[in-house]
DNA sequence: CATGAATGAGCCTTCATTCAT
DNA sequence: CATGAATGAAGGCTCATTCAT
């Protein structure tokens, strides 16, 4: 029931559905049945080929998973000899493509999207697959960017900071569009945003030099 | 019915348990049977007090973001002769500790945050009477310290990789967990963290002077 | 409980509100939430006044069975030395006015109308009250007009033709206006209505006479 | 979901205890697990099989719609070259069949007589499918009766106190059974009745010849 | 007398799942 | 492999009624 191969056309078919469904509407609000209508299948085909709602979820997870790396590796565009801020760059770019990309294979980016602020019992798996790997490369290049001494939760703040930021315009329309009508952070836009976020970033990490100017007084409160 | 007073004692029970309820699942996983056994109420009282679960929703937004915003106005510990810098420092630990206290009044910063990535109906009002302004001031905050002659779209770039960290940190836990066993960024860690967001931010915001020497190739138009 | 007389302001103004509510949606589908919305009062009036829904219903009914009785007493216009036919007229009339009006006392009109073809419980009493005087009135006329020797089944026959006539027309309206959009027959059509009914029924009682004439076979199936 | 035929055994069961229960109580009073109750099936079987309450009610009437129409059609026993009196009794008859029977298809005329004087949202198809050929068909022969040159109101008078004697039979068990223990008019009185609403309604239309020996006054408008 | 609050039963609908063929 | 049919649990909501003051 766990690995039948998605080998028949109507599998295939329900693959195709239930990736536009669940990147629309979410795990729990996706319905099976509209999945199948979708699909043209009956509804007792999910139970066939993958066992239930969750099984095939976990099934559209993985299969898009891989897809999703075909086309935006973590480390597209990274090559060894690179400076550490042309690789910062190359990261954000990709990790924004993945994440933001509306073709097809897009419906991966919108669940991972999606599960990074409202995780599901899928999560885990998605950790282990696809997140670890690509905050591993973020430290890395954000470690050689503030140099190897920096303590290790400085670097994972700072990773923080920049995926949280990327999140964000992927999740920003909602809000974008009623605070600023016209304004759009979008696909479209993913050169503007790589550029944005590349340079606010690494002004970022360039801690140790600057600090003393831009010290604030901190915890006066609490 | 629209305006029913929230008097009562079961009324009160009730609107403690979804604020819990809602804060743990969010709007439409959370049921009003869970709500009302929670509360030691008969499921009829909430059409009697609220109209319906819709009702219910808004009248805990409303009635948490009274508190959430007593508790921490936008502007506090902002004074008008301070620093823009300092202003912004204080900016983002009211920012943060709205949606990352963990009290009682939290569970208008977990709605907060929920809505902000996955909107619901009621979002409108919250971009009305919480986000909008919250997002005037900062931008403010942030016009003065980049200079006036700052180009709008690029001060709400950087609005929004400002609210963007913090809204990150506060969804960052089940990655974090997972990822670095041991680590946490949670409320307890709201110096630290307002800290690390400042001097990351403003070093971002510092955008003239050192454009020069960061400037990394931007790739064409792909 | 049960015979609390509807003595104060609050009690009168929900047997106004229930009159017209339970006249416009019958019974079952009458609320006392809406009737008590509509009358200002307390939900819990209904209970304390009228003991519950059943008791309203009651004592609309009765209430406004007395002052459709004095605004249409069945005898209405008939007098003793009147031709038989006349009466009839007079009859036709009055029960006409009574179940049509829609003036202030038609609540009762239309829910005896309704008990005609829809009985609830409370039926029982109407027959009584209302009901059985005058089919005995009208029985004793058309006993008048067809001579004393008829059978008394005929007589109830006829009684029926009767009083279906004046009912349909009541509730004629919503195929009436979807099959001859522009027709009505309604309160303002009453004296139309009285002469058509009396003339068509008036033929129909002399029954003897013209018996030869329009025989045709009967009961070539069953 | 909304033609699906009504082919399982499941389906037909519901099909059968939905005509009984909505017959007897009406559709908002009938409640959907009373039928499924009644007909031995799950509560989600409805809207399996007809999408929701409405959607059986419709399959209902449609369904014993055509039974009642093959078993009673509008013109049975109506030949063209007929006197068109007997016409009239035949359409009577097939009527009087169609609103009274009680055998299996008899919930059709319930129901529809039940539409007549309380119509629900499925009234206006009731209006087209079945009550406008019958009226058509009455009108045709009345006017065939009274004469070419009569007004359409005056048959449309006519038309109705027909069907209002017709329909009246079939609603009067409630009153009957309480004024006159003993009297029945029902189904087994088909015969009679016939007879009855035909000799009593053709001598109605006899207007023109007799009309002066039958005058009364009538009122002035009041 | 009057009221706001609370109650429990019941309503229609929707869902993921499973059965039998 | 595939399907139409069936299932039980659960969801939000509405109602007449009653409690306590």
């Amino acid at each position: 029931m766990e690995d039948r191969k998605a080998s028949s056309k109507t599998s295939a078919a329900i693959m195709e559905a239930a990736g536009k469904i669940f990147a629309e509407e979410g795990y729990s609000k996706a319905t099976v049945r509209d999945i199948c209508r979708e699909a043209g299948a009956n509804i007792a085909a999910i139970n066939y080929h993958f066992g239930d709602k969750k099984g095939l979820y976990l099934a559209v997870l993985k299969h898009y998973q891989e897809i999703a790396f075909q086309t935006y590796p973590p480390n597209l565009g990274i090559k060894e000899n690179q400076k550490p801020e042309e690789k910062l760059q190359a990261f954000i770019r990709t990790f924004l493509s993945r994440i933001m990309d509306d073709g097809r294979p897009a419906w991966f980016g919108r669940l991972l999207a999606r599960e990074f602020t409202q995780p599901t019992w899928a999560f885990d798996i998605l950790v282990e697959e696809t997140i670890r790997p690509s905050f591993q490369l973020l430290t890395e290049i954000i470690a050689e960017i503030m140099g190897k001494s920096s303590r290790e939760r400085i670097v994972r703040l700072c990773s923080m900071s920049i995926v949280g930021q990327c999140l964000y315009f992927r999740h920003s329309h909602p809000v974008i569009s009623r605070l600023f009508p016209g304004e759009v952070f979008g696909a479209r836009q993913i050169d503007e945003l790589t550029e944005h976020i590349t340079l606010f970033s690494l002004r970022g990490l360039l801690k140790e030099k600057n600090k003393k100017n831009l010290q604030v007084k901190t915890c006066k409160k609490r």
